[in-house]
DNA sequence: ATGGTAGGTTGCCTA
């Protein structure tokens, strides 16, 4: 094995995106892939065009709303459902397993809009059971990746208009503050530890008014690597093509690549 | 102030 690649893509309903799915798997052809938003029931994920392209399947499906799931070339193990914390909480939104000698999370958190309501605090609770979960991870023995659609605009530079998102879910102190939890237990944003001047490097643009063409765009979906990961990062890239195709998602892929691990010394 | 787009539903909810 000599580099891996993990993807992260909020596909927005599998059932919709098949067809680019499956043409993006063909030709990005990342080795592990973390889905978001399917929007279908377990028994009705599409499992068997996905694993004729080489990959297992671990999935947590939810009818209409929400749904992640990883797909790996590799065995998936040990895989975990829903995130520990809130015994009443229903909401498919995330998925751990390990493969490939990593602990990896898909991961789809609440938007949280409008701010004030019972849905943001729900957002800013589900942050807090998050960062619970990924300390946790840190004192395992794999590195760990958590990628997904995080409903987070880290900084102004993530966002094409800091004005017009100042009173969003995606945009709120609260929000950013519980995003900044998680780099200061010691996990690193991957695409802005190799890109830390770039800017327009969005991963989400809305359907309405042309917002793709105008590159009106906002980076809410991240990877977020533990430091054993982070030592092997080579590469991360946002790969804009899905989204310009006929019946895009609003998200396009964030593909990062991590070199084989360097051997310890004997 | 409003409505613009997309997806899942079947009268709206979510984004």
């Amino acid at each position: 094995m000599s580099s891996l690649s993990i993807a992260t893509w909020n596909v927005n309903s599998i059932k919709a995106r098949l067809g680019n799915l499956l043409e993006w798997l063909r030709e990005a052809r990342p080795d592990i892939a973390l889905l978001q938003e399917l929007k279908c029931v377990d028994e009705a994920f599409p499992q068997e065009p996905i694993a004729e392209l080489g990959y297992n399947c671990a999935v947590f499906g939810q009818k209409s709303y929400n749904g992640v799931a990883i797909l790996s070339r590799h065995p998936l193990e040990d895989v975990r459902r829903g995130l520990p914390g809130e015994e009443e909480d229903e909401q498919a939104r995330y998925i751990e397993a390990t493969t490939a000698g990593l602990r990896v999370a898909s991961i789809y958190l609440p938007n949280g809009n409008p701010v004030g309501s019972e849905k943001f605090a729900y957002k800013i609770r589900w942050l807090e059971r998050l960062r619970a979960r990924a300390a946790r991870l840190l004192e395992a023995d794999d590195p760990v990746a958590l990628g997904g659609d995080y409903n987070v605009i880290p900084e102004e530079r993530d966002c094409y208009d800091p004005a017009a998102w100042a009173d969003d879910a995606l945009f709120r102190p609260e929000s950013r503050r519980g995003f900044r939890a998680l780099l200061y237990l010691g996990y690193y944003d991957a695409f802005r530890a190799l890109h830390p001047g770039e800017k327009n490097a969005y991963t989400y643009w809305d359907y309405q008014g042309g917002a793709f063409q105008l590159d009106r765009g906002i980076r809410i979906d991240h990877i977020l690597l533990s430091p054993p990961a982070v030592d092997r990062l080579a590469e991360a890239v946002i790969d804009r093509k899905p989204r310009g195709r006929p019946k895009a998602s609003d998200h396009t892929p964030l593909v990062v690549t991590l070199e084989a691990p360097v051997a310890a010394i004997p």
